[in-house]
DNA sequence: ATAGGGTTAG
């Protein structure tokens, strides 16, 4: 650029404006043809016109252009450098950003907040709060509203509810003049960290609340667990005349999915399509989820080739969609397919990969993806790839690889890791690495209910009965309770929860009629029972009424009961189906002809025509 | 002219 100093040229001002045009429709292709022509003509270009110059490269991403035109000018103002700072944080290049900023002979608060915004967005939380406190203490800066809420933003990714608090107070003391950005974030902050009722208080006593305070504080309650506190606030919104944008409606399709709720689901994606939001990345990418969690893959399918533009998430939810379904080798082509037109996969997609394989039981595979992530894409494992490895090798039998990665692993093994070994362990009845696995379990988890139950279970599964009593006595004495197994479904706008041998539900007695006409009609079709799924040491006549009258039969047995012939059943549970009820549910969906699709703590089940989608491997 | 808040994944 070193040409356009030759001549003054009095229509600086002419071209700055062109580019200000191409800069506010991030039009790249109109600016370049603006930047050749002052180049051709010779321009000396005033500082105005190579800032917008540079802004405009910046915003349109073209990263190396803008740092050569920095590079070039002649007089670099604050404003030029803030604009380099920016653009290199915004594209990701943190590194360079702080380089550059480092280098800085001036800083004002802009400055700054480039700084900690760059890192905070990028995901280097405690390195954006480390540049927050250096500007408390560095300079005579004080802090404003972008400063507050990128910091609070900080604080709510690490929860951080001490800091976050010492912010809040901080703004109370200085009777900070608040704006909806920073008492957003504090919504934010509050309902990550633990204190939804202080995002709560927040959120009523602002004055006009925008769709990102909504959205924030229905997030906030979805992430808390409190889907009907989300729905709820939702009604309200709706009610207030505020309209949803697509965070909101992709936030709400996340609560549909954690409620497993089809019919909820569907409504949001009623009033997405009413407003015209059905095609939006983050929408369709949560109606995927949305479809598969409430058990219609079908529908996930649907949804899929429609996206517009695919990214990252698309591909990562459809793989894992498919995964729980039980179509592994599938969500490994749709990998494949992803990875030859080149997207990038990350470490949740490769979590997805490597749940396809274990639920198809592809060992090998499994083990060259594991490989693949870490030499090709260069994805340090996180705890739950390791926990994936762990499971793999545990559902296909192979415990001792299962105990050989899980000692050799460089982290400390997690609940997770271990309550793997432990759940394998009980499908292959091995009672030694069962004591171990639980042992360690508790040590990382004491408490964990899971633990005792697990091994009880084994202790029934290999018949030794005496043991099994044992341990759910030393259960009892430590007061530690056992997860009750839960199945439910939804008929009309209300859900129906069954527990084993469950007396509470108004249509029992035709509930407990029907389930003895089935279990005697599918006993001639070949069906035999399965009494080691029964947990205790009983006679075989009553082992049979235990097995009977299991949650998922009930709620089947109910849900025949109400609703047409060739109605698909759709089934909730909180645990594992047992073997027994697997084996029942093939032959039911055979005896009726219905399509019977059971999610357990894991996954989906699609059992039809007597057979299931997990082929027995679960 | 440069900077900020809310979403989707096991």
């Amino acid at each position: 650029m070193s040409s356009t100093q030759l001549f003054f040229c009095p229509v600086s001002d002419y071209y700055a404006n062109l580019l200000q045009i191409s800069l506010n429709n991030k039009d790249l292709l109109s600016g370049r043809s603006v930047h050749a022509q002052i180049i051709k003509q010779g321009l000396r270009a005033s500082a105005f016109l190579l800032n917008n110059l540079l802004n405009l490269y910046v915003k349109c991403w073209s990263t190396s252009v803008a740092h050569q035109v920095f590079d070039e000018m002649p007089t670099k103002n604050t404003f030029s450098w803030n604009t380099i700072v920016s653009g290199y944080a915004k594209s990701g290049q943190v590194d360079l950003a702080r380089a550059q900023f480092d280098q800085m002979a001036e800083r004002d608060i802009v400055s700054w907040n480039s700084i900690v915004t760059g890192y905070n967005q990028r995901g280097f939380h405690r390195e954006a709060l480390k540049m927050f406190s250096e500007m408390l203490k560095d300079s005579y800066l004080k802090p404003d509203q972008f400063t507050l809420a990128s910091a609070l933003s900080a604080c709510a990714s690490l929860e951080n509810l001490n800091l976050g608090k010492q912010i809040h107070a901080y703004m109370i003391r200085t009777k900070f003049d608040t704006f909806g950005a920073v008492e957003n974030s504090l919504i934010t902050m509050y309902s990550k960290s633990g204190g939804v009722e202080n995002a709560r208080e927040i959120f009523d006593s602002l004055k006009d609340r925008d769709v990102v305070a909504w959205t924030a504080l229905i997030v906030g309650y979805e992430q808390n667990g409190l889907n009907e506190d989300a729905v709820a606030l939702f009604r309200l919104m709706i009610r207030e005349g505020s309209k949803p944008n697509s965070y909101t409606l992709a936030a709400m399709l996340s609560v549909s999915s954690s409620l497993a709720s089809l019919d909820h689901g569907k409504q949001i994606h009623a009033v997405a399509l009413r407003l015209q939001e059905a095609s939006s990345v983050s929408v369709s990418n949560a109606l995927i989820t949305m479809y598969s969690k409430a058990g219609s893959i079908g529908a996930a399918r649907r949804v899929f080739p429609l996206h517009q533009h695919r990214d990252t998430v698309t591909w990562t939810s459809m793989i894992i969609a498919l995964a729980q379904h039980g179509f592994g080798e599938e969500a490994i082509e749709l990998f494949e397919e992803m990875l030859a037109l080149g997207n990038n996969p990350d470490h949740i997609t490769y979590v997805g990969v490597l749940v396809a394989c274990t639920h198809v039981g592809l060992v090998e595979e499994g083990k060259r993806y594991y490989n693949m992530m870490q030499k090709v894409h260069e994805i340090e494992p996180t705890p739950s790839h390791y926990s994936c490895m762990v499971d793999l090798f545990g559902r296909a039998g192979l415990l001792q690889e299962a105990q050989d990665f899980i000692e050799k692993m460089p982290i400390e093994p997690d609940n997770i890791a271990w309550g793997s070994i432990l759940a394998s362990c009980k499908v292959h009845k091995n009672l030694e690495l069962a004591k171990v696995a639980a042992e360690r379990l508790l040590l990382v988890d004491p408490g964990n209910s899971g633990a005792f139950a697990a091994l009880a279970n084994t202790y029934s599964a290999c018949g030794k009965w005496t043991e099994a009593a044992k341990v759910r006595k030393s259960m009892k004495e430590k007061g530690v309770k056992k997860d009750q197994g839960l199945s439910w479904l939804q008929l009309k706008n209300e859900v129906h929860v069954f527990g084993a041998e469950d007396a509470c539900h108004p249509q029992r007695d035709a509930i407990y009629a029907m389930m003895a006409e089935i279990w005697e009609e599918i006993k001639k079709m070949g069906f035999v029972p399965d009494y080691g799924s029964v947990l205790h040491d009983l006679d075989e006549d009553v082992k049979d009424h235990k097995l009977r009258h299991h949650s998922e039969k009930l709620a089947i047995a109910f849900g025949l009961l109400n609703t047409p012939d060739n109605t698909t059943l759709r089934i909730m549970k909180n645990l594992r189906v047992c073997n027994d009820c697997h084996s029942a549910i093939k032959y039911i969906s055979k005896l009726v002809g219905r399509e019977i699709i059971v999610r357990d703590a894991t996954r989906f089940h699609h059992f039809k025509g007597g057979v299931c989608s997990c082929r027995d491997y679960w």
